[in-house]
DNA sequence: TAACAAAGGTCAAAGAAAGTCAAACTATTT
DNA sequence: AAATAGTTTGACTTTCTTTGACCTTTGTTA
């Protein structure tokens, strides 16, 4: 029973030892016997950012939903800040702050930390309201898992 | 599966590292024994402007389809991207081949590039409600426009 | 030069996936 | 037992691809 965690289980299992894998979602369905949209709630609930996933698709002929194993950091200074200090909103002030500080630590270089800064000012989130820190916490916070956990491709 | 595909790598890695290459809509649609428009698809889908090709073609006897990949950037050219391309909304997709173009035309690098991406992929865009696709242009726009202000300058 | 042949172009319909969302159901807390 | 949290289902939506009927342009030939 809870076949969302069977489902988990089957892709788990099927990922092995790689860090990445190619699904259909209709196939998995049609192989447990639920509705597809089954497996896009295991995928929010249990193959999302916080977990350590990363999950790509496309539509249309020939779609696939990807899942791709981030690797995990073992630097807890990078992983305090994903964690906790862009867990919720943060001002540009700071965010800045910490892009400067990652730059001191050798983390980014300066071009990287220039387009990053770039990707997070008001002028880029400019909405037509309001500027939103959460979302702006949310993008630093995916630049840094993400780099983090790709160091080896760059 | 997905046939688009294969045709786009066959023009590919026809093309080699030629910058242009000549092709028969009709020949091509019978190596791959499928509808000659599907050709067309491959080539709006694939070959378009966001990837940095231009198509010209002739009917009639002898016609032909031209496709040649533009190297190179000026000002003009980032500055369309920026005014035209950005100003509404874009996908993750056409994003994505755009940064992919602007890297084959040495306007970012390779590092920068990967910022960029991770900045504006649907995991870094997804708020509490959806994924806005204006944002995303506008935080392209906004990295463009302070990259291509600072080229100005130098 | 008028007809015909030989390209390539366009567009819409059908098909093939995956995504969303809310309602109903089940399990767990309090 | 009531409230809350987690899960399952299915109707509807969106995106991408394939196919085919019909159109336009260009070249060739009677």
């Amino acid at each position: 029973m809870r076949i969302s965690d069977d489902i988990e289980q089957f892709i788990l299992s099927n990922m092995g030892k790689s860090p990445g894998i190619n699904i259909s979602r209709n196939d998995l369905a049609g192989y447990f016997k639920c509705a597809p949209s089954q497996i896009n709630y295991v995928l929010t609930t249990r193959f999302n950012t916080n977990r350590g996933f990363i999950v790509e698709s496309k539509r249309g002929g020939g779609g696939y939903i990807k899942i791709v194993k981030l690797t995990g950091y073992d630097n807890s200074y990078i992983k305090n800040i994903i964690d906790n200090v862009l867990s919720k909103e943060i001002s540009y002030r700071d965010a800045a702050f910490i892009v400067e500080d990652l730059v001191d630590k050798g983390f980014l270089n300066r071009k990287q930390a220039v387009i990053t800064l770039y990707a997070i000012d008001d002028n880029a989130l400019k909405n037509p309201f309001k500027i939103d820190n959460n979302l702006r916490a949310n993008i630093l916070k995916n630049i840094l898992l993400r780099l983090y956990n790709n160091n080896q491709k760059l």
